[in-house]
DNA sequence: AGAGTCTGGATTGTCAGACAATCTGACCAG
DNA sequence: CTGGTCAGATTGTCTGACAATCCAGACTCT
């Protein structure tokens, strides 16, 4: 039973409680870019605005706040997190290290996990070839990267890994669209699977390291600029 | 600002929210063993119990689910987790992937943050030979784990491990007490640290991993056997 | 005029009570 | 003994309310 609600979990959406269709909702407006960093987040106001309780939207708000996505300062209610280089820097960190065990684990893993890998590279390329829009293309290179971490084939450390890169996502809204070359992008990841699939671990290992190096320079840059 | 609410978030526990302290509470009950795992926690009996309402245990509900302390079935409610041997590895698994990276990060790390594994481990030693608690040991054990993940600097793994910790506690809490010698852990522990104050940094990796792993076997075991 | 103080409105934190939807378990019919 | 139905219990959600706190602007005093 709880391997089909992991599975369908997407296609269950449409009952999911109320609460998780608000946090939804919210999450969808913070990458969407239609709040900015810092915004408060009214209770009564998105009660109003979506139709429901105030109980059910402070549910929601405990939700983003326990994911990192907005912070909450007492009697002041909670607002939409400002993504700060140390946050930028420290993301980055805890990515290299839980994407690095999965890099690492690559020989241990079972050829299901890495399949999957080179799944997700080859729809992320394809998707670029096709011209697809930034957020989609946004959301498959991420997906990747999840995927890497999929490699340890541990549950705890691929939820930390989404963790993260949920956060990252929300700071990539708030930077008004990081658009590097997506072909690089996608070239940088073929590199790295392909040194995975010479078994080359410790060369993926250091590739990796300085790709997610690169990636938090980017992102830092096109921060200060912002 | 933010310095202070931080540091002294230990001493500011007694105005927290309400429903902090509620959750703190069915932890600290977790933790003692009155309740066992896979009890039912019912929001009006907790409620009724504890004085406030509905709606706030509620609160202090999901927050144990999102630490992984509590699951929750649709329409079912909340209850206690239970620890079963797939946790168990994979709780163990994520820590070797965390302290591991606060174990190879040795020689980067601040000066502070080596005498704060140094001090914890004094601690611990000091707590055995002065023959504290179960309890206390324990929580001093995991501190130090956690003071190793420190070594990275980075909040967001040390976060990631005092929850893993966490989990692991409320899965020792289960256990009834897998009191294992107290003094061969904190050699262990000890071993592991002069590892590090000698540089073998690579040596002290490898200790961690066959630590880690004993710790792992010797939950399993009592699991099978209670 | 400038600086400190006070008050009103807005917002959160928390509570009480209520209702429909769903689940559980027991009772009853075949 | 098996299967269906029903009552009780519990959750998910809503409405409404109130005290505590915070912010902004007016007000007073020098």
């Amino acid at each position: 039973m709880s391997e089909q609600a992991g599975r369908y979990s997407t296609l269950r959406l449409e009952h999911a409680s109320t609460v998780d269709r608000v946090a939804g909702e919210l999450r969808r407006a913070m990458f969407e870019g239609e709040v900015e960093s810092g915004t408060p987040l009214r209770e009564l106001a998105i009660a109003e605005q979506l139709g429901v309780s105030r109980p059910t939207v402070r549910e929601a708000l405990a939700q983003l706040v326990s994911e990192g996505l907005a912070t909450r300062e007492p009697n002041r209610g909670v607002s939409v997190a400002t993504p700060d280089p140390a946050m930028v820097r420290d993301v980055c960190r805890c990515r290299f290290v839980l994407e690095g065990a999965g890099v690492l684990a690559w020989r241990d893993a079972t050829p299901e996990r890495r399949s999957e890998v080179r799944a997700r590279l080859d729809e992320y390329v394809r998707a670029v070839d096709e011209g697809a829009s930034y957020r989609d293309l946004n959301d498959l290179h991420l997906a990747f990267h999840v995927s890497l971490v999929g490699l340890t084939g541990s549950p705890r450390l691929m939820a930390m890994a989404q963790a993260l890169v949920t956060e990252l996502k929300l700071a990539l809204a708030q930077v008004d669209r990081v658009r590097r070359n997506a072909h690089d992008q996608a070239r940088s990841h073929e590199a790295l699977v392909l040194l995975l699939e010479k078994d080359d671990v410790a060369g993926a290992h250091a590739f990796l390291e300085g790709h997610l190096s690169d990636a938090a320079e980017a992102i830092l840059g096109a921060l200060g600029a912002s």
